[in-house]
DNA sequence: CGGAGTCCACTGGTCTGACCAGTTTTTGAA
DNA sequence: TTCAAAAACTGGTCAGACCAGTGGACTCCG
């Protein structure tokens, strides 16, 4: 195996080992050089691989220091090998809402199919509780409307996945970005497409539930992007062969 | 930002768009330094910073590789949050698959979408494969030609979720189901659906593409199922890892 | 004395060109 | 034609130089 890999697992291990703690500093690249008797090459590659992982963090200048742990990891859950998509890639973003789009409609299309009476009782007053308020403002009871219904599909995977996606995004998305957004009109439209979700999951009307769901994800997607737009971040779309060819000479 | 990053970003944001597909060749590090015109050693750190984050594999003497997006194959085993959910209730397998249905139908669509001409080289090379043997016996190809096309959808948390459920059913239903009924019928069947499926997803037709996927996924629950009423132990859980590992071979 | 510069010794970031070590292709002799 | 040596790739490591931020120490002036 390649030195700098023998390197940077090392210093990994110590790490978590908690020979380092956080926020602590890392010798110098030339110190660990000079001390573990390879060139400086070596250590900077060896580091750059611990960046990549998110396991220190480098400052021109200053040094390198041990990454503080994610505080929220513990709480709601695990750490997702997907996390690392996002660190600067925000249009990873709309993949999660690209996948939650189906999995939303699948769950009111299976709520509206499976719920029970204790379901609906639950929906019905998640609703109610939204209702009262204005649900730009209150990420809160939306999520609860929203699992609840999820939770009324009665099926565990299905709940399971979209929580993890959730809190993925919640993870991402800067605090509620509903809130930079209070739109009058967008906040009408939003109720709106609630309050259809509702009486479809109500009614017993699967297709119409799903197709309620899905268009709201969808709805707050195309949101997001044009804020995205609008905040000068570009997304890029679905990129053909063109995007390519700027490095594909070398291989077939 | 240092450019080693920039490069990395990059380099990123082209693979998982799609400009580089998995198990392609990178660019040499010579290539790359003379073409972005910085020297190789800025080129090593990047590579370094994306070997840490698993986007690319690099091999001594060969080169450097895109690294299949499904994280969780080839990794030190990390135990999936879902897998509590099967202790106890291995009824779960039909969650799985109905989730699964939707989640596959909807990769086809994307794929259909967005594959490259390289995406459909691929599935082609994978479909071909599978075409010359018999589906049923032939787990490994049977899931190459599924990754294929999940993976030409472009959407990494699509990729991610879709394995991580396919490694659930792994782990809990008995090594390849299918070669314990090789029956005429639905052999034929199984292969006409992939046929449709591919079909489908070169012409770029994404309704039908995701149509075929979905009834494919169906049948072979809705296999499943009956294979359950008529009584044969299908489900049983691993008792350790080990055993989970001779599992892991199978496919759909 | 106290503040405002300047300077210098750190830190990481980049470049160059060389050489070592695996892998693949080409070549040329048997 | 066959097959082994050689050349031409690939990544891995090394050396030393210089650029670019950071921060402390040390002036120098008010």
């Amino acid at each position: 195996m390649a030195i700098s890999q023998e390197i940077s697992y090392r210093l990994e291990r110590l790490i978590l080992d908690g020979g380092l703690a956080p926020e602590q500093k890392i010798p110098s690249e030339r110190q660990l050089a000079t001390r573990l008797g390879v060139s400086r090459a070596v250590i900077r590659e060896a580091l750059h691989e611990l960046q990549g992982r998110g396991v220190i963090e480098t400052r021109h200048g200053k040094g390198s220091f041990v990454a503080s742990m994610v505080p929220g990891a513990n709480e709601l859950g695990e750490q997702s090998p997907l996390m690392h998509l996002f660190e600067g890639h925000p249009r990873t973003l709309f993949d999660l809402l690209e996948v939650r789009e189906q999995l939303e409609g699948q769950a009111a299309y299976l709520a509206a199919q499976r719920a029970t009476r204790l379901d609906r009782h639950r929906i019905t007053k998640a609703f109610r509780a939204l209702e009262d308020t204005d649900p730009l403002s209150n990420a809160r009871l939306d999520h609860g409307f929203h699992l609840a219904i999820v939770e009324a599909s009665h099926n565990p995977v299905l709940v399971h996945v979209l929580n993890s996606l959730k809190n993925m995004m919640l993870l991402t998305v800067q605090a509620s970005v509903a809130n930079l957004n209070p739109r009058e009109e967008m906040r009408k439209k939003i109720v709106r497409q609630h309050r259809q979700l509702y009486e479809a999951v109500i009614a017993g009307k699967p297709a119409s539930a799903q197709k309620a769901a899905t268009a709201h994800v969808r709805f707050v997607s195309e949101a997001m992007r044009d804020m995205e737009k609008e905040g000068g971040t570009l997304i890029r779309l679905p990129v053909n062969q063109e995007a390519a060819n700027e490095y594909s000479r070398a291989g077939t």
